[in-house]
DNA sequence: GGTTAATCCTTCGTATACGAACAATTAATA
DNA sequence: TATTAATTGTTCGTATACGAAGGATTAACC
């Protein structure tokens, strides 16, 4: 990565930006062998946490717009890594759930998050570590 | 925000990108009175730091795809931000420059930017805000 | 019970992102 | 100098993002 120059002003939304574009292009690489996005994945490892979820808790967890949502829901059930089923008691509501694919590749595809975690943490001490992922989730 | 699921996997992808999230959306509806997009406003800053960069020199310096970097500098310009001037001794070449109305509003953009960092550091100790910085940067 | 409000999801418009392919131009080199 | 290589910027395709508007459905309430 080309390094920062000294002398440019400090702006949090650049620094964060580039740290997000740093791991996000890390991650992405690492789930291409799968033909899966690193959002398809974010949703997945959901579904997992809390399956049958609604398109709108989903957004709520990972806190996701619905605009967004729809569409990478609409890609994930074409390319068969969910599936959507019609809530019998309310007629708006789909309730989303990982597909039989999705569950059989479910120990490997977390394992690449975890392996991409230690890639982007190796570089920071235990306490450096816990610090940051405490400061990211306080300033969210 | 919503607060997270404790129990939800830690990743830090997730992470940086909320808090990117986050940070970009305030500063987004700061510029908003500006008809800027963060993107914009960032190129803008860039060259105020250094004015008269190429399209190429501007992607190095903020860490930016020459693809996008290309569609945001065409918007820019039909918006009069920037100028477009053809280097004279290379015929591949555009060096760009801040527009008149841009240079007019610099103070002022720039304040904006100082506002949207102390408003997402304020819950931070200076000890704090110094530490997430650096961890930040040495990540990238 | 019928009108209004709220909820769920989709669609549209605009702006990033980024890999890939490409035309134009300049540099390098045999 | 003729050819190849490298560089600059654009365009295309796909995937987020998100505000806004809209259709379908359910809930609230007078």
């Amino acid at each position: 990565m080309t390094k920062l120059p000294e002398d440019l002003p400090e702006c949090m939304v650049f620094l964060l930006g580039k740290a997000y574009q740093k791991a996000h292009g890390d991650f992405k690489n690492r789930l291409k062998a799968y033909s899966l996005t690193n959002m398809q994945h974010l949703v997945l490892e959901g579904l997992w946490y809390q399956e049958g979820m609604t398109a709108a808790e989903i957004g709520k967890l990972l806190i996701l717009d619905k605009a967004t949502l729809s569409g990478v829901l609409d890609r994930m059930t074409e390319t068969g890594w969910i599936v959507k089923k019609q809530d019998p008691g309310d007629g708006r509501v789909q309730r989303i759930y990982p597909s039989e694919k999705a569950n059989q590749l479910k120990s490997r595809l977390i394992e690449e998050r975890k392996k991409a975690n230690k890639l982007i943490l190796k570089k920071f001490t235990l306490e450096e570590q816990l610090l940051l992922k405490r400061l990211l989730r306080d300033l969210i």
